[in-house]
DNA sequence: CTGGGGAGGGGGCCC
DNA sequence: GGGGCCCCCTCCCCA
Protein backbone atom coordinates (compact mmCIF):
# COMPACT_ATOMS: atom_id res chain seq x y z
CA UNK A 1 0.00 0.00 0.00
CA UNK A 2 1.37 3.46 -1.34
CA UNK A 3 0.64 6.53 1.04
CA UNK A 4 0.99 9.30 -1.75
CA UNK A 5 1.66 12.53 1.01
CA UNK A 6 4.57 10.38 1.99
CA UNK A 7 7.03 11.73 -0.08
CA UNK A 8 6.00 15.29 0.50
CA UNK A 9 5.72 14.79 3.82
CA UNK A 10 9.39 13.84 3.83
CA UNK A 11 10.81 16.48 1.74
CA UNK A 12 9.09 19.11 4.68
CA UNK A 13 10.68 17.44 7.17
CA UNK A 14 14.18 17.87 5.24
CA UNK A 15 13.32 21.16 4.89
CA UNK A 16 12.52 22.03 8.72
CA UNK A 17 15.43 20.32 9.20
CA UNK A 18 17.69 22.83 7.21
CA UNK A 19 15.88 25.52 8.41
CA UNK A 20 16.19 24.58 11.55
CA UNK A 21 20.22 23.44 10.86
CA UNK A 22 19.52 19.94 12.06
CA UNK A 23 22.14 17.06 10.36
CA UNK A 24 23.69 19.56 7.86
CA UNK A 25 26.27 18.04 6.86
CA UNK A 26 27.52 20.03 3.78
CA UNK A 27 28.31 24.04 4.01
CA UNK A 28 27.65 25.71 0.53
CA UNK A 29 29.67 29.03 0.07
CA UNK A 30 28.38 31.10 -2.24
CA UNK A 31 29.98 34.49 -2.77
CA UNK A 32 30.60 34.24 1.14
CA UNK A 33 27.34 33.56 1.85
CA UNK A 34 26.78 30.01 3.50
CA UNK A 35 24.45 27.72 3.01
CA UNK A 36 23.79 24.62 5.02
CA UNK A 37 22.26 21.74 3.89
CA UNK A 38 21.76 17.77 3.51
CA UNK A 39 24.67 15.81 1.81
CA UNK A 40 22.34 13.17 0.23
CA UNK A 41 19.78 15.95 -0.72
CA UNK A 42 22.35 17.57 -2.96
CA UNK A 43 23.95 14.47 -4.28
CA UNK A 44 20.67 12.95 -4.73
CA UNK A 45 19.49 16.26 -6.81
CA UNK A 46 22.76 17.70 -8.67
CA UNK A 47 25.10 16.22 -10.88
CA UNK A 48 27.54 18.62 -9.95
CA UNK A 49 27.15 17.09 -6.26
CA UNK A 50 26.85 13.80 -6.79
CA UNK A 51 30.59 14.05 -8.15
CA UNK A 52 31.62 16.33 -5.77
CA UNK A 53 30.68 14.05 -2.79
CA UNK A 54 30.94 10.59 -4.47
CA UNK A 55 34.51 11.83 -4.49
CA UNK A 56 35.05 13.31 -0.61
CA UNK A 57 32.64 10.71 0.90
CA UNK A 58 35.65 8.68 2.62
CA UNK A 59 35.50 11.78 4.72
CA UNK A 60 32.05 12.01 6.37
CA UNK A 61 32.91 12.83 9.86
CA UNK A 62 33.52 16.10 8.69
CA UNK A 63 30.65 19.02 7.07
CA UNK A 64 31.28 19.08 3.00
CA UNK A 65 32.30 22.72 2.02
CA UNK A 66 31.81 23.29 -1.28
CA UNK A 67 32.96 27.30 -2.97
CA UNK A 68 31.09 28.90 -5.68
CA UNK A 69 31.74 31.95 -7.41
CA UNK A 70 30.07 31.43 -10.65
CA UNK A 71 26.22 32.50 -9.83
CA UNK A 72 25.06 34.60 -6.97
CA UNK A 73 23.80 33.14 -3.58
CA UNK A 74 20.12 34.77 -4.51
CA UNK A 75 20.26 32.49 -7.43
CA UNK A 76 21.27 29.20 -5.30
CA UNK A 77 18.54 30.26 -2.83
CA UNK A 78 16.24 29.44 -5.97
CA UNK A 79 17.71 26.36 -6.54
CA UNK A 80 18.56 25.08 -3.22
CA UNK A 81 14.92 25.95 -2.08
CA UNK A 82 13.41 24.23 -5.31
CA UNK A 83 15.68 21.04 -3.46
CA UNK A 84 13.92 21.19 -0.70
CA UNK A 85 10.17 21.93 -1.68
CA UNK A 86 10.29 21.01 -5.19
CA UNK A 87 8.85 24.92 -5.89
CA UNK A 88 10.90 26.91 -8.18
CA UNK A 89 10.69 30.70 -7.51
CA UNK A 90 11.29 31.88 -11.41
CA UNK A 91 11.10 35.96 -12.33
CA UNK A 92 12.26 36.96 -15.93
CA UNK A 93 14.83 38.50 -13.39
CA UNK A 94 16.93 35.32 -12.26
CA UNK A 95 15.54 33.17 -15.23
CA UNK A 96 18.57 33.03 -17.06
CA UNK A 97 21.28 32.73 -14.40
CA UNK A 98 19.26 30.22 -12.48
CA UNK A 99 19.16 27.98 -16.03
CA UNK A 100 23.11 28.91 -16.15
CA UNK A 101 23.59 27.90 -12.40
CA UNK A 102 21.27 24.72 -12.86
CA UNK A 103 23.94 23.84 -16.06
CA UNK A 104 26.89 24.41 -13.66
CA UNK A 105 25.27 21.89 -11.34
CA UNK A 106 23.80 19.66 -13.92
CA UNK A 107 19.99 19.87 -12.49
CA UNK A 108 18.10 19.20 -15.79
CA UNK A 109 15.09 19.25 -14.36
CA UNK A 110 15.85 22.83 -13.56
CA UNK A 111 17.11 23.20 -17.21
CA UNK A 112 13.94 22.13 -18.62
CA UNK A 113 11.84 24.30 -16.58
CA UNK A 114 13.61 27.28 -17.38
CA UNK A 115 13.61 26.46 -20.69
CA UNK A 116 10.15 25.96 -21.06
CA UNK A 117 9.70 29.53 -18.97
CA UNK A 118 11.44 31.77 -21.46
CA UNK A 119 9.86 30.00 -24.13
CA UNK A 120 6.27 30.75 -22.84
CA UNK A 121 7.58 34.12 -22.59
CA UNK A 122 8.78 34.20 -26.12
CA UNK A 123 4.86 33.37 -26.47
CA UNK A 124 3.50 35.89 -24.53
CA UNK A 125 5.14 38.47 -26.33
CA UNK A 126 4.44 37.13 -29.66
CA UNK A 127 1.09 37.53 -28.85
CA UNK A 128 1.94 40.75 -27.36
CA UNK A 129 3.59 42.01 -30.24
CA UNK A 130 0.59 40.83 -32.56
CA UNK A 131 -1.49 42.75 -30.04
CA UNK A 132 1.18 45.79 -30.26
CA UNK A 133 1.05 45.63 -34.20
CA UNK A 134 -2.72 45.33 -34.90
CA UNK A 135 -3.17 47.95 -32.49
CA UNK A 136 -0.76 50.53 -34.04
CA UNK A 137 -2.29 49.59 -37.62
CA UNK A 138 -5.56 50.41 -36.24
CA UNK A 139 -4.74 54.13 -34.53
CA UNK A 140 -2.12 55.41 -37.05
CA UNK A 141 -4.57 57.02 -38.72
CA UNK A 142 -6.39 58.25 -35.67
CA UNK A 143 -4.08 58.06 -32.54
CA UNK A 144 -1.21 60.59 -32.93
CA UNK A 145 0.35 58.92 -29.86
CA UNK A 146 0.18 55.53 -30.91
CA UNK A 147 2.91 53.19 -29.97
CA UNK A 148 4.86 53.84 -26.77
CA UNK A 149 1.83 53.97 -24.43
CA UNK A 150 0.12 50.74 -25.58
CA UNK A 151 3.65 49.14 -25.53
CA UNK A 152 4.44 50.49 -22.03
CA UNK A 153 1.09 49.26 -20.43
CA UNK A 154 1.71 45.80 -22.68
CA UNK A 155 4.87 45.91 -20.72
CA UNK A 156 3.86 47.09 -17.11
CA UNK A 157 0.96 44.29 -17.60
CA UNK A 158 4.14 41.72 -17.94
CA UNK A 159 5.93 42.92 -15.37
CA UNK A 160 2.29 43.20 -13.07
CA UNK A 161 2.88 39.48 -12.22
CA UNK A 162 6.50 38.67 -12.99
CA UNK A 163 7.25 36.08 -10.14
CA UNK A 164 5.62 32.64 -11.46
CA UNK A 165 6.42 29.55 -8.93
CA UNK A 166 6.95 26.40 -11.51
CA UNK A 167 6.62 23.23 -9.73
CA UNK A 168 7.92 20.39 -11.19
CA UNK A 169 5.64 17.17 -12.59
CA UNK A 170 6.85 14.49 -11.53
CA UNK A 171 7.96 12.70 -14.57
CA UNK A 172 10.23 9.81 -14.58
CA UNK A 173 8.47 7.23 -16.05
CA UNK A 174 11.48 4.86 -15.01
CA UNK A 175 12.92 4.64 -11.94
CA UNK A 176 16.80 5.48 -13.17
CA UNK A 177 16.03 8.56 -14.92
CA UNK A 178 18.96 10.76 -14.01
CA UNK A 179 21.03 13.18 -15.97
CA UNK A 180 21.48 10.96 -18.75
CA UNK A 181 18.56 10.19 -19.04
CA UNK A 182 16.98 13.16 -19.57
CA UNK A 183 19.36 14.46 -21.19
CA UNK A 184 17.54 13.76 -24.78
CA UNK A 185 14.52 15.48 -23.62
CA UNK A 186 16.60 18.29 -22.44
CA UNK A 187 18.32 17.99 -25.58
CA UNK A 188 15.09 18.67 -27.73
CA UNK A 189 13.85 21.63 -25.51
CA UNK A 190 16.90 23.30 -26.30
CA UNK A 191 16.37 22.72 -29.63
CA UNK A 192 13.03 24.62 -29.45
CA UNK A 193 14.41 27.54 -27.28
CA UNK A 194 17.35 27.77 -29.85
CA UNK A 195 14.77 27.97 -32.24
CA UNK A 196 12.90 30.48 -30.33
CA UNK A 197 15.95 32.51 -29.74
CA UNK A 198 16.78 32.64 -33.30
CA UNK A 199 12.94 33.77 -34.17
CA UNK A 200 13.35 36.52 -31.31
CA UNK A 201 16.86 37.49 -31.92
CA UNK A 202 15.89 37.52 -36.24
CA UNK A 203 13.08 40.96 -35.64
CA UNK A 204 16.44 43.19 -35.40
CA UNK A 205 17.74 42.03 -38.64
CA UNK A 206 17.59 42.73 -41.87
CA UNK A 207 15.11 39.28 -43.24
CA UNK A 208 16.86 36.81 -45.33
CA UNK A 209 19.97 38.60 -44.76
CA UNK A 210 22.00 36.70 -42.23
CA UNK A 211 23.01 33.75 -44.43
CA UNK A 212 24.39 35.71 -46.90
CA UNK A 213 26.37 38.24 -44.88
CA UNK A 214 27.49 35.21 -43.09
CA UNK A 215 29.06 33.71 -46.41
CA UNK A 216 30.21 36.96 -47.17
CA UNK A 217 31.94 37.03 -43.76
CA UNK A 218 33.29 33.74 -44.58
CA UNK A 219 31.91 31.85 -41.65
CA UNK A 220 30.33 28.71 -41.27
CA UNK A 221 27.03 28.15 -42.40
CA UNK A 222 25.34 25.46 -40.19
CA UNK A 223 26.52 24.71 -36.89
CA UNK A 224 26.87 27.97 -35.41
CA UNK A 225 23.14 29.20 -36.68
CA UNK A 226 22.55 26.38 -34.11
CA UNK A 227 23.54 25.18 -31.31
CA UNK A 228 27.23 26.65 -31.15
CA UNK A 229 26.76 30.18 -32.70
CA UNK A 230 28.80 31.93 -30.80
CA UNK A 231 26.90 34.85 -29.25
CA UNK A 232 23.68 32.71 -28.48
CA UNK A 233 26.15 29.91 -26.95
CA UNK A 234 27.23 33.02 -24.90
CA UNK A 235 23.72 34.40 -23.69
CA UNK A 236 22.70 30.79 -23.24
CA UNK A 237 24.32 29.75 -19.74
CA UNK A 238 27.89 30.68 -18.43
CA UNK A 239 27.43 32.82 -15.81
CA UNK A 240 30.99 32.09 -14.68
CA UNK A 241 32.51 35.48 -14.78
CA UNK A 242 35.95 33.58 -15.13
CA UNK A 243 34.96 33.12 -18.68
CA UNK A 244 32.79 35.91 -20.17
CA UNK A 245 31.99 38.92 -18.08
CA UNK A 246 28.26 38.34 -17.27
CA UNK A 247 27.27 42.56 -18.02
CA UNK A 248 28.78 42.20 -21.19
CA UNK A 249 27.03 39.10 -22.29
CA UNK A 250 23.65 40.47 -21.05
CA UNK A 251 23.76 43.76 -22.68
CA UNK A 252 25.44 42.02 -25.60
CA UNK A 253 21.94 39.61 -25.03
CA UNK A 254 19.76 42.37 -24.73
CA UNK A 255 20.81 44.64 -27.54
CA UNK A 256 21.01 42.00 -30.07
CA UNK A 257 17.71 40.43 -29.37
CA UNK A 258 15.80 43.86 -28.28
CA UNK A 259 14.46 41.47 -25.04
CA UNK A 260 13.84 43.04 -22.16
CA UNK A 261 15.97 41.75 -19.24
CA UNK A 262 13.28 41.81 -17.10
CA UNK A 263 10.02 40.54 -18.70
CA UNK A 264 11.68 39.20 -22.02
CA UNK A 265 9.44 41.99 -23.38
CA UNK A 266 9.21 43.11 -27.14
CA UNK A 267 9.83 46.94 -28.15
CA UNK A 268 9.17 47.61 -31.43
CA UNK A 269 9.57 50.50 -32.58
CA UNK A 270 11.53 51.92 -30.03
CA UNK A 271 14.34 54.18 -31.27
CA UNK A 272 16.64 53.58 -28.36
CA UNK A 273 16.45 50.53 -29.25
CA UNK A 274 17.54 50.62 -33.00
CA UNK A 275 20.03 53.01 -32.03
CA UNK A 276 21.47 50.00 -29.72
CA UNK A 277 21.11 47.89 -32.12
CA UNK A 278 23.04 49.66 -34.68
CA UNK A 279 25.59 49.63 -32.03
CA UNK A 280 25.25 46.13 -31.60
CA UNK A 281 25.36 45.20 -35.10
CA UNK A 282 29.15 47.20 -35.28
CA UNK A 283 29.71 45.32 -32.46
CA UNK A 284 28.88 42.21 -33.98
CA UNK A 285 30.47 42.49 -37.36
CA UNK A 286 34.20 43.36 -35.15
CA UNK A 287 33.03 40.31 -32.94
CA UNK A 288 33.60 38.21 -36.15
CA UNK A 289 36.89 39.13 -37.04
CA UNK A 290 39.64 36.37 -36.83
CA UNK A 291 41.48 38.44 -34.21
CA UNK A 292 38.95 38.99 -32.02
CA UNK A 293 38.40 35.46 -32.64
CA UNK A 294 41.72 34.44 -31.70
CA UNK A 295 41.68 37.25 -28.64
CA UNK A 296 38.75 35.97 -27.28
CA UNK A 297 39.66 32.36 -27.20
CA UNK A 298 42.83 33.14 -25.90
CA UNK A 299 40.89 34.95 -23.24
CA UNK A 300 38.45 31.87 -22.58
CA UNK A 301 41.52 29.37 -22.47
CA UNK A 302 43.51 31.40 -19.91
CA UNK A 303 40.71 31.82 -18.01
CA UNK A 304 39.69 28.37 -17.93
CA UNK A 305 39.33 26.81 -14.39
CA UNK A 306 41.10 23.35 -14.24
CA UNK A 307 37.57 21.32 -13.88
CA UNK A 308 35.24 23.24 -15.63
CA UNK A 309 32.81 20.86 -14.52
CA UNK A 310 31.57 17.05 -14.03
CA UNK A 311 28.79 14.52 -15.16
CA UNK A 312 28.33 10.96 -13.77
CA UNK A 313 27.65 8.32 -15.77
CA UNK A 314 25.53 6.71 -13.06
CA UNK A 315 25.13 3.32 -14.06
CA UNK A 316 24.05 0.84 -11.70
CA UNK A 317 26.44 1.60 -8.97
CA UNK A 318 29.77 3.12 -11.44
CA UNK A 319 31.18 5.89 -9.13
CA UNK A 320 30.83 9.49 -11.54
CA UNK A 321 33.68 9.61 -14.04
CA UNK A 322 35.22 12.71 -14.29
CA UNK A 323 34.29 14.71 -17.40
CA UNK A 324 35.53 18.52 -18.78
CA UNK A 325 32.20 20.17 -19.26
CA UNK A 326 31.50 22.85 -21.68
CA UNK A 327 30.57 26.12 -19.97
CA UNK A 328 28.79 27.01 -22.83
CA UNK A 329 26.58 23.91 -23.73
CA UNK A 330 25.77 20.87 -22.17
CA UNK A 331 28.43 18.87 -24.10
CA UNK A 332 31.07 17.23 -21.86
CA UNK A 333 34.50 15.46 -22.81
CA UNK A 334 37.44 13.21 -21.60
CA UNK A 335 40.34 15.29 -22.14
CA UNK A 336 40.87 18.95 -21.66
CA UNK A 337 42.15 19.31 -24.93
CA UNK A 338 38.96 17.94 -26.43
CA UNK A 339 37.29 20.35 -24.40
CA UNK A 340 39.48 22.96 -26.01
CA UNK A 341 39.08 22.14 -29.71
CA UNK A 342 35.14 21.67 -28.90
CA UNK A 343 35.18 25.60 -27.55
CA UNK A 344 36.42 26.63 -30.89
CA UNK A 345 32.98 26.38 -31.82
CA UNK A 346 31.65 28.85 -29.46
CA UNK A 347 34.50 31.34 -29.85
CA UNK A 348 34.46 30.99 -33.56
CA UNK A 349 38.22 31.00 -33.62
CA UNK A 350 39.78 29.58 -36.85
CA UNK A 351 43.15 29.61 -36.28
CA UNK A 352 44.27 27.76 -39.59
CA UNK A 353 43.64 30.07 -42.84
CA UNK A 354 43.92 28.41 -46.65
CA UNK A 355 46.52 30.71 -48.37
CA UNK A 356 44.38 29.66 -51.35
CA UNK A 357 41.09 30.43 -51.02
CA UNK A 358 41.14 32.30 -47.60
CA UNK A 359 38.45 30.17 -46.17
CA UNK A 360 39.26 29.80 -42.50
CA UNK A 361 39.24 26.21 -40.58
CA UNK A 362 38.60 25.46 -36.80
CA UNK A 363 41.27 22.47 -37.30
CA UNK A 364 44.15 21.65 -39.02
CA UNK A 365 42.90 18.21 -40.79
CA UNK A 366 40.38 20.39 -41.97
CA UNK A 367 42.35 22.90 -43.44
CA UNK A 368 44.24 19.98 -45.07
CA UNK A 369 41.02 17.81 -46.96
CA UNK A 370 39.77 21.33 -48.10
CA UNK A 371 43.34 22.22 -49.23
CA UNK A 372 43.66 18.36 -50.76
CA UNK A 373 40.24 18.29 -52.17
CA UNK A 374 39.70 22.03 -53.53
CA UNK A 375 43.50 23.24 -54.51
CA UNK A 376 45.34 20.24 -55.34
CA UNK A 377 42.76 17.82 -56.70
CA UNK A 378 43.98 15.63 -54.38
CA UNK A 379 41.15 12.86 -55.16
CA UNK A 380 42.33 9.70 -57.99
CA UNK A 381 38.88 9.76 -59.29
CA UNK A 382 37.58 11.42 -62.47
CA UNK A 383 34.84 14.18 -61.58
CA UNK A 384 32.63 13.66 -64.45
CA UNK A 385 32.53 9.47 -65.13
CA UNK A 386 33.72 9.24 -61.09
CA UNK A 387 36.12 6.37 -62.37
CA UNK A 388 39.74 6.27 -60.40
CA UNK A 389 42.24 8.30 -63.00
CA UNK A 390 46.35 8.08 -62.29
CA UNK A 391 48.64 10.74 -63.32
CA UNK A 392 48.90 8.83 -66.57
CA UNK A 393 45.17 8.27 -67.49
CA UNK A 394 43.87 11.73 -66.50
CA UNK A 395 44.84 15.26 -66.10
CA UNK A 396 44.13 18.00 -63.45
CA UNK A 397 41.65 20.77 -64.28
CA UNK A 398 41.08 23.61 -62.62
CA UNK A 399 38.78 25.78 -61.99
CA UNK A 400 39.17 29.38 -60.17
CA UNK A 401 40.95 28.34 -57.26
CA UNK A 402 39.01 24.45 -57.66
CA UNK A 403 40.98 21.98 -58.94
CA UNK A 404 39.31 18.40 -60.15
CA UNK A 405 40.79 15.32 -61.90
CA UNK A 406 39.17 14.43 -65.54
CA UNK A 407 39.95 11.19 -67.01
CA UNK A 408 41.11 12.27 -71.06
CA UNK A 409 37.84 10.64 -71.95
CA UNK A 410 35.84 13.27 -69.99
CA UNK A 411 37.93 15.78 -70.63
CA UNK A 412 37.90 15.65 -74.99
CA UNK A 413 33.87 15.05 -74.41
CA UNK A 414 34.05 18.39 -72.35
CA UNK A 415 36.08 19.99 -75.08
CA UNK A 416 37.95 22.15 -72.73
CA UNK A 417 40.48 24.80 -72.99
CA UNK A 418 42.97 23.33 -71.91
CA UNK A 419 46.97 25.13 -70.71
CA UNK A 420 49.38 22.98 -70.29
CA UNK A 421 50.72 23.19 -66.76
CA UNK A 422 52.60 21.65 -64.35
CA UNK A 423 50.24 19.91 -61.65
CA UNK A 424 52.64 19.35 -58.83
CA UNK A 425 50.33 19.03 -55.73
CA UNK A 426 52.94 20.45 -53.38
CA UNK A 427 53.35 24.01 -55.12
CA UNK A 428 50.94 25.75 -52.38
CA UNK A 429 51.34 26.55 -48.84
CA UNK A 430 47.62 26.45 -47.58
CA UNK A 431 48.37 28.59 -44.82
CA UNK A 432 48.53 32.32 -44.54
CA UNK A 433 52.28 33.75 -43.45
CA UNK A 434 50.29 36.20 -41.50
CA UNK A 435 50.82 34.65 -37.71
CA UNK A 436 48.67 32.23 -38.19
CA UNK A 437 49.52 28.48 -37.13
CA UNK A 438 51.51 26.47 -39.43
CA UNK A 439 51.46 23.01 -39.80
CA UNK A 440 54.24 21.04 -40.22
CA UNK A 441 52.90 19.29 -43.48
CA UNK A 442 52.85 22.92 -44.89
CA UNK A 443 56.17 24.31 -44.22
CA UNK A 444 57.75 20.91 -45.30
CA UNK A 445 55.53 21.38 -48.90
CA UNK A 446 56.27 24.96 -48.66
CA UNK A 447 60.23 23.92 -48.69
CA UNK A 448 59.60 21.70 -51.38
CA UNK A 449 58.03 24.05 -53.27
CA UNK A 450 59.13 27.88 -55.53
CA UNK A 451 56.73 29.46 -53.67
CA UNK A 452 54.43 29.28 -56.84
CA UNK A 453 50.84 30.35 -56.76
CA UNK A 454 47.91 30.20 -58.51
CA UNK A 455 46.16 33.16 -60.23
CA UNK A 456 42.29 33.54 -58.75
CA UNK A 457 39.85 32.60 -62.22
CA UNK A 458 36.62 31.98 -61.03
CA UNK A 459 35.45 31.13 -64.34
CA UNK A 460 38.18 30.01 -66.29
CA UNK A 461 38.73 26.44 -66.58
CA UNK A 462 42.72 25.66 -66.34
CA UNK A 463 43.74 22.09 -67.23
CA UNK A 464 46.93 21.01 -65.74
CA UNK A 465 48.78 18.37 -67.78
CA UNK A 466 51.12 16.63 -65.57
CA UNK A 467 55.01 17.27 -66.06
CA UNK A 468 55.12 20.65 -67.70
CA UNK A 469 55.91 23.78 -66.28
CA UNK A 470 53.55 26.47 -65.49
CA UNK A 471 53.49 29.59 -67.52
CA UNK A 472 54.82 32.46 -65.47
CA UNK A 473 51.47 34.66 -66.49
CA UNK A 474 49.89 32.28 -64.06
CA UNK A 475 52.22 32.37 -61.75
CA UNK A 476 50.60 35.29 -59.81
CA UNK A 477 50.06 36.21 -56.07
CA UNK A 478 47.63 34.01 -53.74
CA UNK A 479 44.68 35.91 -53.51
CA UNK A 480 45.12 37.49 -50.18
CA UNK A 481 42.90 36.03 -47.01
CA UNK A 482 39.18 37.21 -47.38
CA UNK A 483 38.92 37.17 -43.32
C1' DC B 1 10.42 18.55 -55.59
C1' DT B 2 13.74 15.11 -54.54
C1' DG B 3 17.74 12.27 -54.08
C1' DG B 4 22.76 11.90 -54.42
C1' DG B 5 27.22 13.67 -53.84
C1' DG B 6 30.51 17.12 -52.19
C1' DA B 7 32.20 19.99 -48.63
C1' DG B 8 32.48 21.42 -44.09
C1' DG B 9 32.27 20.66 -39.22
C1' DG B 10 32.30 18.18 -34.85
C1' DG B 11 33.14 14.09 -31.65
C1' DG B 12 35.76 10.01 -30.15
C1' DC B 13 39.91 8.14 -29.77
C1' DC B 14 44.67 6.60 -30.88
C1' DC B 15 49.63 7.75 -31.29
C1' DG C 1 48.67 18.29 -25.20
C1' DG C 2 48.99 18.26 -30.10
C1' DG C 3 48.43 15.87 -34.35
C1' DG C 4 46.00 12.86 -36.85
C1' DC C 5 42.51 9.47 -38.31
C1' DC C 6 37.95 7.81 -38.63
C1' DC C 7 33.22 8.36 -38.42
C1' DC C 8 29.01 10.74 -38.56
C1' DC C 9 25.99 14.58 -39.40
C1' DT C 10 24.33 18.70 -41.76
C1' DC C 11 24.03 21.82 -45.40
C1' DC C 12 24.29 23.02 -50.11
C1' DC C 13 24.38 22.28 -54.94
C1' DC C 14 22.99 20.01 -58.90
C1' DA C 15 20.91 16.73 -61.94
Amino acid sequence: MEISSHQSHLLEQLNEQRKQDLFCDCNILVEGKVFKAHRNVLFASSGYFKMLLSQSSKETSQPTIATFEVFSPETFMVILDFVYSGILSLTGQNVIEVMSAASYLQMTDILNVCKTFIKSSLDINEKEKDHYLSLSAKSASTDPTPARPALYRSRRKAKSNPRRSCSIPDEKPNGNENSWSSYSSYLSSQVILQRAETQLSKRGRKQGSTRKRRKHLGLSQSRELGGCKPDRAERAGASDPTHISQGGEEAEFDAENDVDQDDFGYHPGAEAAAKRWSVAQLEQELSRTPEFMELKAEELYTSMPTILGVMSSWNEGDLPRMRFKCPFCTHTVKRRADLKRHLRCHTGERPYPCEACGKRFTRLEHLRNHFQTIHQAGKLICRKCKRHVTELTGCVVQQGTRRYRLCHKCLAEANFDSIPEDFNPSEHSPVSSTGNKRPRWALEEEQKSDEETVEEEPYNLVVRHNNEDIPDEVKEKVKPNLR
